[in-house]
DNA sequence: GTGAAAGCGCTAACAA
DNA sequence: TTGTTAGCGCTTTCAC
């Protein structure tokens, strides 16, 4: 298809016999232009259809009123709520928000990081994948004066705006409760240690343990990724271990989902012969037959909150201190963890033959 | 913050007293220039970190190597997904993708398209809201000479690009498929008229029903709109009705969800006192102790070949004609409508105190 | 192979 | 209140 002819400003211009100044100020509501004019202007562009070209726009007057977000995935509950709570305060704010997907790939969130600088977004906000490593891109950024928020996995430079969920915290109230709730034998599915949320995750886990006296057994604490497969596969493996714990935490809904399913086909009952609970919920959550008690994180807040901060910062001219927001996060109890009632049993496992089970493909919605 | 300091092509032409413009040939790969030099001048941007500026380059080339997506929600199965993978076909193809959300609102729907017209993205992809009834602004997108492709939630106007499923097509095969179970009761929760995918699913129910003189009952023929809510609503009112149907077709997989719960709540059997089946699936599916036999949409393809078509009108130079692709669906059965069992009973039904349970706020997803 | 000139559509600073 | 002059950073055309 072909390009239609663009009006612009001179178009207007020529044919109320002004120049184009007066009708790029009458346009945007400048108050050197007289309410006459500036009616007679914006009745013409409007009969003529005119379209502002932000490209020029944004060269001229270097800035876009855009923010670029970079997430590492978007079909999933905790994303797409997050993106859509950011779409709604830009909209609010008359900023439009270029959204980009790196799906987990730590070349692809750079690529993106790149494109975004390239269009000379106002600000970036990012949520960086579990394999992100090499943060010279983001020392580009600072450079280049860019504000950047870091959302949720967040990295460890005190230089960037970071926002995100009070990890440890949530995870050691959870941990917490099971302990009051009297199981002393605890298991953790841990996601990743190197990603920042595994880690904190972890630390919340280990310090409730801690402060209660739980011996900690490495053979308990198992890591291998975020994902409702991993989650599946690690209760596998804890299927292996000598003794079964009376308790697991899992470090994502997911993962929690994947530890139901193996459980269910291993003939093991939740909560009656192993308890559970994890961080964060998903849609899934209301359709088990016991739903899962978990750390309710405060996703749309999340979202809010990156996008005020984000705007904070780019409105303040000077080169302010970044701002690290912590948001608290609540018990959310279900079915599980409610009381002691699970009484570890042997079980009849065979690796084999589940695995094979295991490859079903499944997405990973929640 | 401040804005850092720009590396311009001048800069880096200064730096190695060539012009800009060789600069500019070279770092695009331009056959113009030599080896030599274009090495040369990459290794000098490389050192000063340059970044093009997308705003004067697009200026100047008229193109901004940009898609802008409007759909109407995210944090829902169905768009996340289909989102998702025109994010991927994007990236394949070095385009990048402006995405907009209009949380169903026509204003804003407006607004964004307005907007990235503004942006002068190469095209468009648009799902319309439930509510878009002004066509005008998409005159305008055609009088502007972007190709437009309307995906799923499509407009009846053959002048632009359409990806949809066969929702009729889909639906008869369903109700089909019910009617040569044995049933003759049928209901249908349509959603909304005015809207075309409900307006088509209707037309395949209504087809398969005088396909196979079935007769259709006005009462059992409710809209009120998609969501689960509604689904949910919708099921109560089909529960004053003299007569239960023995099967009821859901628009959408909320719908069903809705009607599942109300069924629940209700002490109904799904499928012995009732049997359902609908359009689409979602997550929760693979959770439900009585999974719904769907028809299954192809998401994942519908995105994909909205890209294609999309990037397909971009290339074509002349006024090419618009493409209609109809994606065929596929009938998934699982627990729900496998045979006829259902027999309907009467129901001890007492609205007012269900009417208020149903008031409960809930997120739908899928 | 390279570069000078012109201009994309707009806005900012200043002058009238 | 309005208009003039200069760019923004880049690409295109065409001459060298």
């Amino acid at each position: 298809m072909k390009k239609g002819l663009q009006v612009t400003l001179s178009d207007i211009a020529g044919k109320l016999g002004v120049s184009k100044v007066t009708v790029s100020k009458a346009l945007r509501g400048h108050p050197d232009i007289s309410r006459e004019t500036a009616k007679r202007v914006k009745k013409v562009a409007k009969d003529l259809g005119y379209f502002p070209n932000y490209m020029a726009r944004n060269l001229s007057s270097k800035h876009s009123n855009t923010i670029g977000v970079v997430v590492p995935k978007i079909a999933h509950f905790f994303f797409s709520t997050m993106i859509e709570t950011i779409y709604d305060v830009a909209f609010e704010n008359n900023y439009e928000i270029i959204l980009t997907v790196s799906q987990e790939d730590a070349k692809r969130e750079l690529y993106h990081i790149k494109s975004l600088l390239s269009m000379r977004v106002d600000a970036l906000i990012v949520s960086v994948t579990q394999q992100t490593t090499d943060l010279s891109i983001f020392t580009k950024v600072r450079e280049m004066g860019v504000p950047l928020t870091f959302v949720d996995r967040v990295v460890d430079d005190p230089s960037f705006n970071t926002v995100a969920n009070d990890d440890r915290g949530g995870t050691f109230k959870a941990v917490e409760h099971a302990i009051n709730v009297g199981y002393t034998k605890l298991a953790l599915l841990g996601g990743f240690e190197h990603v920042n949320i595994g880690r904190q995750r972890t630390l919340g886990f280990t310090d409730a343990c801690e402060r209660y006296n739980i011996p900690i057994r490495p053979e308990w604490m198992i890591y291998s990724g975020f994902g409702e497969e991993d989650g599946y596969n690690d209760f596998l493996k804890l299927c292996e271990s000598e003794e079964m714990p009376e308790f697991v935490f899992c470090a994502t809904f997911p993962m929690a989902l994947g530890v139901y399913r193996a459980a269910e086909e291993l003939g093991i009952k939740i909560p009656a012969d192993i308890d559970i609970m994890c961080f964060g919920s998903g849609i899934a959550n209301r359709f088990l037959s016991t739903r899962i008690s978990c750390v309710e994180q405060p996703v749309a807040e999340l979202g809010r909150t990156a996008m005020e901060v984000t705007l904070a910062s780019i409105q303040a001219t000077d080169e302010s201190k970044p701002r690290h927001v912590v948001l608290g996060t609540t018990l959310k109890l279900a079915d599980t963890c409610i009381r002691k009632i699970a009484v570890p049993r042997k079980i009849n496992y065979k690796p084999a033959a589940l695995l094979e089970a295991a490859s079903t493909g499944i997405d990973t919605l929640e």
